[in-house]
DNA sequence: AAGCTCCTCAACCGCAGCGTT
DNA sequence: AAACGCTGCGGTTGAGGAGCT
């Protein structure tokens, strides 16, 4: 369907006069835009509205932060595209001042190509199939230990991480250490989440996501993640901290995201059924929500681990059933 | 200087979703 | 329920600038 607007009246395209947007801001400052249809016409402008609504969104709106994105922005958005995907308006969001074509265009023109000269793959943020990857190995134990998955310390390739609500009852029942593996299970088969950090890192409203599809360095001795600093708003605040308790080589990535970043990036995953059907590693973890569907993720992801971990499944066969 | 290629990014297009009639 | 109008979103395009030959 074409725009009725558009196709009503003769309007001018293309790149916008200092002329226009002068009339255009001028008239959004004094009467606001209710009705963008109508906004052409009463600014006496012979756009459409819905180029008005472009143009005022990506480039006149008073509050939009001109200039390159710094590394900091960059890394946000590398972090929440790796959880939502090109939903660029829903990335933009975490990022105040700029837009969802500004990020957009930023993805397309540098992050993409930073990404593929790193050898991962910009859609999934796993390694590309030509290289060594984790995510597309099968349970081969040479290439599991070839990559520092001791066979005695770490079988899995990935680990599937309920809230921390759940890592806290298994605590509690003592079949879990601090550090989230299960020292019962023959080969301390990894238990979700909670991956070390102290209990008391995380707030009620905090999340701890994570993503497990690149390997660290050995001989680092630690990995690094991110906290946030204690808010609860949807503003994403990280503070770098380290932690030498997460003894395997397994893990990168850890972003502490508002609620909104988890509910989206987990339901996505479920409703998609992305992650584990497609032997990616990179599946969402959580540490803590308060809400219903945390119950259904919660049931998945140990009924995922658990079919995992008996052996009835490859974890190319493993399939999200919820 | 001219011509060409590559890159960036503002703008457009088509579609989906939602509310109203 | 269907049609319509509006808004918002993501993919794509193309003008123009930068860099290279």
């Amino acid at each position: 369907m074409g725009h009725l607007c558009c196709a009503k009246q003769k309007v001018k395209r293309g790149l916008w006069s200092p002329e226009e947007d002068e009339k255009l801001i001028d008239h959004i400052t004094k009467h606001g835009h209710s009705c963008w249809s109508t906004v052409p016409k009463e600014a006496g402008l012979q756009r459409c509205g819905k180029s008005c609504r472009l143009r005022w969104i990506n480039y006149l709106k008073p509050d939009l932060k001109r200039g390159s994105f710094s590394a900091e922005e960059e890394r946000i958005i590398i972090d929440v595209h790796r959880i939502l995907g090109n939903r660029w308006a829903q990335i933009a969001k975490h990022l105040p001042g700029r837009t969802d074509n500004e990020v957009k265009n930023f993805w397309n023109s540098c992050i993409k190509k930073k990404l593929m000269a790193q050898g991962l793959d910009p859609k999934t943020h796993n390694l590309l199939s030509s290289s060594r990857s984790v995510t597309t190995m099968n349970n081969n134990s040479d290439e599991l230990s070839r990559f520092g998955y001791g066979q005695s310390v770490h079988p899995a390739p990935f680990t599937i991480s309920p809230p921390i609500k759940s890592f806290d009852k298994m605590k509690h029942a003592g079949s879990v250490d601090h550090c989230g593996f299960n020292s019962s299970a023959a080969g301390a088969i990894p238990v979700p989440n909670f991956q070390c950090q102290q209990d008391n890192m995380i707030s009620d409203h905090q999340l701890l996501m994570g993503f497990k599809d690149q390997m660290i360095d050995n001989s680092q001795g630690s990995f690094d993640f991110t906290a946030n600093g204690g808010s609860s708003s949807s503003s994403v605040d990280y503070t770098n901290v380290s932690s030498s308790c997460f003894g395997h080589q397994q893990a990168s990535g850890f972003s502490c995201l508002d609620e909104n970043i988890w509910h989206e990036g987990a339901m996505e995953a479920l409703n998609s059924k992305q992650g584990l059907q497609q032997g990616q590693a990179h599946q969402v973890e959580a540490s803590y929500a308060t809400t219903l569907d945390l119950e259904m993720i919660e049931s998945a992801f140990l009924a995922a681990e658990a079919e995992f971990c008996s052996g009835t499944t490859s974890m190319e066969n493993l399939q999200w059933d919820c």
